[in-house]
DNA sequence: GACTTTATTTTAGCGCCTAAAGTAAAACGA
DNA sequence: TCGTTTTACTTTAGGCGCTAAAATAAAGTC
């Protein structure tokens, strides 16, 4: 897990000013010493080696207005070619795949339909070697060096030990898949939870910079959240913080997937929502322990055109989303909470209640400034996030290695 | 504030010595070495100047036993002397302040009762530079330095700025204590909640060494938690996070303290116990609305020795906290919740309901390996925290600089 | 008393940083 | 047009703080 530590105090600029460069786009020199508090000395020293190891260029002057005196700015970009990185995110019968270049972008992305619960570890761990090792043998010719792979799952994800403790997507347990990615393809490999990703992908977004206690969550068929403290996933002692879903509203309350009552997941998941709702209403067929996005997108409908039963439920499902961002605000204190996930769309038929119910839960010192907003989902946001995660922990030491390059053959 | 940051590498590991010296106690300079990373000459460069700065003694020899073959080590100790800082816990009419020596150790502690409610910012200010500066002229001849002061208040509490935004013991909020209190001391104050000094003296035992995310629940009149992360208090955007007491058990259930129904407090605090209790119960007169120690006492042994009534608001009150710490257990995945506080005085009668609480609350993934234990309480724990947390916040080159020698004539 | 073992100090040298001096490349202005 | 000014970048000289290794110190062992 070659995750940089602060070693050297060159290894820390270096990765300050790669990160800079990642997050801010071309800059000179003197402004990358700048904004790290840096001398120009030390940055000239690092963009040297960085230009020698090709990670970097130097863009061609005239590109950009410089106006004002003096000799103008040489900005330097990293090369996008320069690395790449893959991000799997692993859900339910869906196993995404996706390359992302030294910048952060995605450069490619694969969908496989796969029963993942009928799936032994060995077979998912073929599978993913298998699909892999097709994609960089292919991206071998465009990119210098595979930087890492970052494992996205839903679920419960050990962090010291790089096992997936417990998925929803996977039929056993205690996997230790990451270290055997890793054997194989000898880069390291990240595993994380795909709420944090998908928070640490809106995190890094400019507009929610000034927020660095941020909690995000994901309303779908499950409710899912993430805690950032200072920016970073917060995980707790064994990977299972931030499970908003079963934490509770009413004890004794409505029956959870997980077999106990009264989690919020159990009121605000989309198969709770559609479970009251069908006994109700006449909705599409189908699976309604497990609707679809058609179905969910019906039920919606209804609510948002004032149907009175569907905006009841909503507005029950509202009042328990609220009372549990409310402990969340009790508990975490955040400055921003924001609420996405595909169930989002069905937001604007609870917020009235969410709002209500934080109101009637808490005092005003307790709520403090903390802001609720929502924000659009996108399916990609996980691997985009993964991808920023697995960059963001790559250590610029082993890229100059040649032992990071390729190596499927041994 | 002067927390010391890791400027240079001399600073971090002049800071690692000194700490290690408080927390394990005299050490030779080989095992200085080997327990933080350094090497013996550096740790030789470390100590001649502590030496010379008198923070540090050698121990004579002789006094250890040191069987084995080779050069006998030479102790190095921590001179008790050399600093001295004060903390000041503030409760509701009781003002406590005591005075810690370099090693951490209370060496005085005085008692004033105070009507807090009816002071002024002003009025308290007062109070306090008043008292301080007394004890510090006292203790002029016995110490060399005054390296600084810990408020220790309930309520919220903003680390940014050194304010006391609320605090149930004060009229006014918004207090800048904190910076008025430096500029009259010329030393740094920090400014903490009181919950938070308690968990880290708690940690700081070796008994809970194992444990660095650890959630302390102090029971007593109002429900305090703190939540530590990696062994430091997670205070969140603003000050208020970890408020246990005012997270809901029930919509709409049980009266609070904060004006709002359903807080785990108002099933849990003291004032809830004995609320449900009079009117069913004979109990020591007073006032119910704020029982005694006495009262308390009297209620608890009611359910001690098994009286039905008394049992039965235990048992609520236990299914209460049962349900605030499954919801602690799903967002924070601690790896201990320790509960203490007066109140543990009653956990007992509550225990197999807090237990089955949380059994019914969440699956077992959810509680992994998290461990609930009590601890019993010590009133003093708050101070020795809070002593703690100033030496250790304390930064060895302001220590060198003679600008803090004591300097209350200006 | 020579030898072994362990602790501490001294020495030599290395890595990385910075300030300051030197160089480069523009715009400005007579 | 050409010096002047301004700003960016590079080179140089020197310092801080660390470490490995050598030197020294202070025991026990045989």
């Amino acid at each position: 897990m070659a995750i940089p530590s602060s070693e050297s105090s060159r290894q820390d600029n270096t990765l300050a000013v790669i990160r800079a460069l990642r997050s801010q786009g071309p800059m000179a020199r003197v402004d990358l010493g700048a904004s790290n508090d840096i001398s120009s000395a030390t940055v000239t020293a690092i963009t040297t080696e960085l230009l020698g190891q090709a990670l970097v260029s130097e863009l061609p002057p005239g590109m950009h207005r410089d106006n004002g005196r003096g000799r103008p700015k040489t900005l330097i970009q990293l090369n996008p070619d320069a690395v790449f990185v893959v991000c799997v995110k692993l859900s339910i019968n869906e196993v995404q795949i996706v390359v992302g270049d030294f910048v952060g972008q995605v450069r490619h992305s694969e969908l496989h339909s796969l029963a993942t619960l009928a799936l032994t570890q060995e077979e998912l761990c073929a599978f993913l070697v298998d699909k892999i090792e097709a994609l960089s043998s292919q991206l071998r010719d465009t990119y210098s060096r595979f930087a890492g792979i970052c494992l996205a799952v839903q679920g419960i994800v050990s962090p010291h030990n790089g096992t997936i403790i417990w998925s929803p997507a996977l039929r056993f347990r205690n996997a230790p898949i990451s270290s055997r990615l890793a054997a194989v393809f000898g880069c390291p490999v990240l595993l994380e939870n795909d709420a944090n990703c998908i928070a640490r992908s809106l995190a890094s977004q400019p507009e929610y910079a000034a927020y660095p206690h941020m909690v995000v969550i994901m309303l779908g068929y499950g409710i899912g959240m993430s805690v950032l403290i200072d920016g970073q996933p917060f995980i707790g002692a064994n990977g299972s913080a931030a499970e908003l879903g079963h934490s509770k509203y009413e004890p004794g309350g409505a029956l959870c997937s997980c077999g106990r009552r009264g989690c919020i997941e159990a009121y605000v998941g989309d198969y709770a929502l559609y479970r009251e709702a069908r006994t109700m209403l006449s909705l599409p067929a189908g699976d309604s322990a497990h609707p679809s996005e058609e179905q969910m997108q019906a039920l919606t409908q209804l609510a948002m055109r004032g149907d009175p039963v569907a905006r009841q439920i909503f507005g029950k499902a509202g009042r328990a989303l609220g009372y549990g961002i409310a402990n969340v605000m009790a508990l975490f204190n955040p400055d921003l909470v924001l609420i996405t996930g595909a169930g989002v769309r069905g937001y604007p038929a609870m917020r009235s209640e969410v709002e209500q119910a934080i109101d009637d839960a808490l005092v005003e010192e307790l709520i403090g400034l903390t802001r609720v907003a929502t924000c659009p989902w996108d399916r990609d946001m996980t691997c985009l996030g993964g991808i920023a995660m697995t960059l963001h922990a790559t250590d610029p030491a082993t890229l100059s290695a040649p032992s990071s390059l390729l190596r499927l053959q041994d």
